[in-house]
DNA sequence: GTCTATACCCGGATAGAC
DNA sequence: GTCTATCCGGGTATAGAC
């Protein structure tokens, strides 16, 4: 039993330098996008970066507080998907069946990180900027749903909230396997999703 | 430490004598309303019972099975919920989006239930039954779906879809507390959901 | 059908050396 | 800032007695 830390393993060169705490973060995403939040453990995020299981309490307070910023990290994803969405020339609801069909998508393509915004109970009162992350994304949505009501800020609110449920239950549903586990069903919940806004937005006189 | 295995604890009577597996369902259910499904072991129902481990495995092959017990059970309670509120002398539109708003209250009135349906990465290729007892439920809302929209049958599978993935968003912020913490959220998401039913179905001509 | 006992593995987290 | 070493707790699952 003389062997050296080195030996043992296919370990990659260890972190003696610089920046643990984003590699980290790296590969958490990694582990959970292979494994899911589930069964993510600091422990095993240490192994695959080949640091003892004790380096990451000098950067992050708790497991807890990585998945953390792996959440700002996939709302930030999420915001850059819908907001890539936008098209200026299109009008307001083409906009928006496009950016919940982008919602629908990212969720479809990125399961894990989407699970980890919506499936971990993550305190979000402990770690504000997750919410703070969320906003961009929020801001998005909102702002083009008012382009469609006006001034009603009544409807405006109402359509909103019904627009993102609807992208989230197209979402979560998808992830859950309801739509077939085809390549193909991503696209057939985002079509979906985006038809169903469109939708929601001819029958908004019923919202009130 | 010479204390027999009676002394230490507030146990109940053990169960030498029957129902063993049905009270281990009892008792599953109850853990996973304290303290979710994630934190629910096998061991702790167990301890709850005041049997030992091993007792369970004559009954279930693992925890999977008995999570997949109260799944069962769950939505048989969510099938009742919806078709309780079933009103044969409503119109079919004003009872889809009863059936709706019921969707929503019993995930906001049972948050550990609704999560063992749908956030607890049950195999269901596994346990068909879970599938099965998801179809009354199921089969409430597509024959009224059917009564909106007569023979038009892509139409009425694109608005179950619809209908349903609505219902599900809006239960799963409620529980993700996008509504807010207090009580009164429950019946906004309820009420929420039950009109963008409305809106859907006035606007689905949007939905081809 | 339930018990006792135990083997096993894993994760979280900390103390103290370097 | 990372290491070594270790404690602690927990859950799963099995073997074999009763």
């Amino acid at each position: 039993m003389s062997a050296t830390r080195s030996d043992r393993g296919p370990r990659r060169r260890r972190y003696h330098h610089g920046d643990l705490k984003a590699a980290l973060v790296d590969a958490a995403v990694e582990l959970i996008a292979e494994r899911g939040v589930r069964n993510f453990s600091l422990a095993e995020a240490s192994r695959r970066l080949g640091v003892t299981v004790a380096a990451p309490y000098r950067h992050f307070a708790d497991r807890d507080e990585l998945v953390a910023a792996v959440a700002v990290r996939a709302f930030g994803a999420l915001g850059a998907a819908v907001a890539a969405e936008v098209d200026d020339a299109d009008p307001p609801a083409r906009r928006l069946a496009a950016m919940a069909g982008a919602y629908v998508r990212f969720a479809g393509a990125n399961p894990a990180l989407f699970e980890v915004l919506f499936g971990s109970g993550i305190d979000k009162d402990r770690f504000p900027q997750v919410r703070k992350a969320a906003e961009p994304a929020e801001g998005a949505l909102t702002s083009c749903v008012a382009l469609i009501c006006g001034d009603d800020a009544e409807l405006a609110a109402t359509l909103t909230d019904a627009v993102a449920a609807t992208a989230h239950g197209y979402a979560t549903l998808l992830l859950d396997g309801t739509f077939g586990e085809a390549s193909t069903a991503g696209d057939v919940a985002a079509g979906g999703a985006a038809r169903a806004t469109l939708a929601l937005i001819e029958g908004r006189a019923a919202l009130l």
